[in-house]
DNA sequence: CATACAAGCTACAGTGGGTAGAGGTTCAAG
DNA sequence: CTTGAACCTCTACCCACTGTAGCTTGTATG
C-alpha cells in the first residue's frame, strides 16, 4: 500500500492534484491508515497513470470520466471510445488551425516594422486597426 | 458618448467584459449620467479596440497593458514592442508544436483500433499504457 | 405626464485544471 | 523517544472571463 506522496511520484503528479482528483470524483476515496492517512493500491496506481495520460494528450477531465466509465464495461461496443478519440483529435485539429492563422499574422505584423520610435511602430498600428489583417483571426484559445 | 451596450456591440464585446476590464484597470473608468451609467466616447473605444484585437492574436492581458504603456510614449524606441510581439509569436509557434505532437499520438492511437469491445480496444490500451507511445507529448496546452 | 420595458447598475459565484500556503498531525528511522 | 519529512484539512488564488439575482435608470410611446 503505497501512501500518496510515492504515489504521486510514481505518475508525474503532484500530491495537491490526486487529492483534487479523488474531491471531484475522478479517483475513489482510497483507504486509510488509524491516523488518517491516504493508502493507495495497484488498482488506484494504474486509474491515475490512465488519467495522466490522457491528460497528457490532452483529454478534458469530463473525456477522461467518460472514457473510464467506458472501460469498466468491457463487453460493449468500442465505438464511444472511438467517438471521444475522435473529438479530441478534432479539437486538437481545430486548435492548431485557430493557432497557425495567429502565427500567420502575428508574423506578418512583424515583419513589417522597421520603425525606430514607437510612434511609427507598424505593429501598434496593426493592433489599432484591425482592418489590417487579412485573416478572421479568432482565438478562442490563445 | 456611448453608453456601455453601444461600446460592446461595436467592438464585439460583452458589457460585463467591459466593467471587468474597467476593474483591473485596462479601461480608465469612464464619465457616468447622473444616474450613475456609464458613458464613453471616442478613446475609449480605440483603446477597447486595440485590446480586443490584440485579444484575438493571443496576447495576454498582461502583454496588452504593456503595449497600451508603451503607446502612451510615442517617442520611445519601439525594441520593446517588438519584444512583445516576438514573444508572443514563440509562444504561439511552441504551442502548435506541442499540439502537433499530440495530433501524431492521437491519430496514431486512434489508427490502431479495429476492435469491436471495450476489452480489446487498442485506444483504450494505449492509454492505460503510456510505454506504447512514441514520443513524449506533454501538453501543458491542450 | 405616465407608463412600460430595455438597458443599466452592483455584488458575488462559477468555469477548468489545478497550485500554494497556513497551521496542525502522523509516520518511520535512528 | 526524538526528530523531521510527509501527511492532513481548509482556504484562497491563477486567467479571462461569464452568468445570475435583485435592483435602478433612461428613453420611447400613448
Amino acid at each position: 500500500m503505497l501512501p500518496i506522496g510515492t504515489l504521486a511520484k510514481r505518475t508525474g503528479t503532484k500530491v495537491q492534484t490526486i487529492r483534487y482528483y479523488e474531491q471531484i470524483g475522478l479517483l475513489p476515496e482510497p483507504g486509510r491508515t488509524e491516523g488518517g492517512q491516504r493508502r493507495y493500491g495497484d488498482k488506484d496506481l494504474d486509474r491515475l497513470a490512465f488519467i495522466r495520460h490522457a491528460r497528457q494528450l490532452g483529454f478534458s477531465l469530463e473525456a477522461i470520466r467518460e472514457l473510464l466509465e467506458l472501460s469498466d464495461s468491457p463487453e460493449r461496443s468500442c465505438a464511444q471510445v472511438d467517438a471521444v478519440a475522435h473529438r479530441q483529435l478534432r479539437e486538437v485539429e481545430a486548435r492548431i488551425g485557430r493557432l497557425e492563422a495567429l502565427r500567420i499574422e502575428l508574423r506578418r505584423m512583424i515583419s513589417q516594422c522597421s520603425a525606430d520610435r514607437v510612434a511609427d511602430c507598424r505593429i501598434l498600428e496593426v493592433l489599432r486597426d484591425h482592418e489590417e489583417c487579412l485573416a478572421d483571426h479568432e482565438a478562442k484559445d490563445a
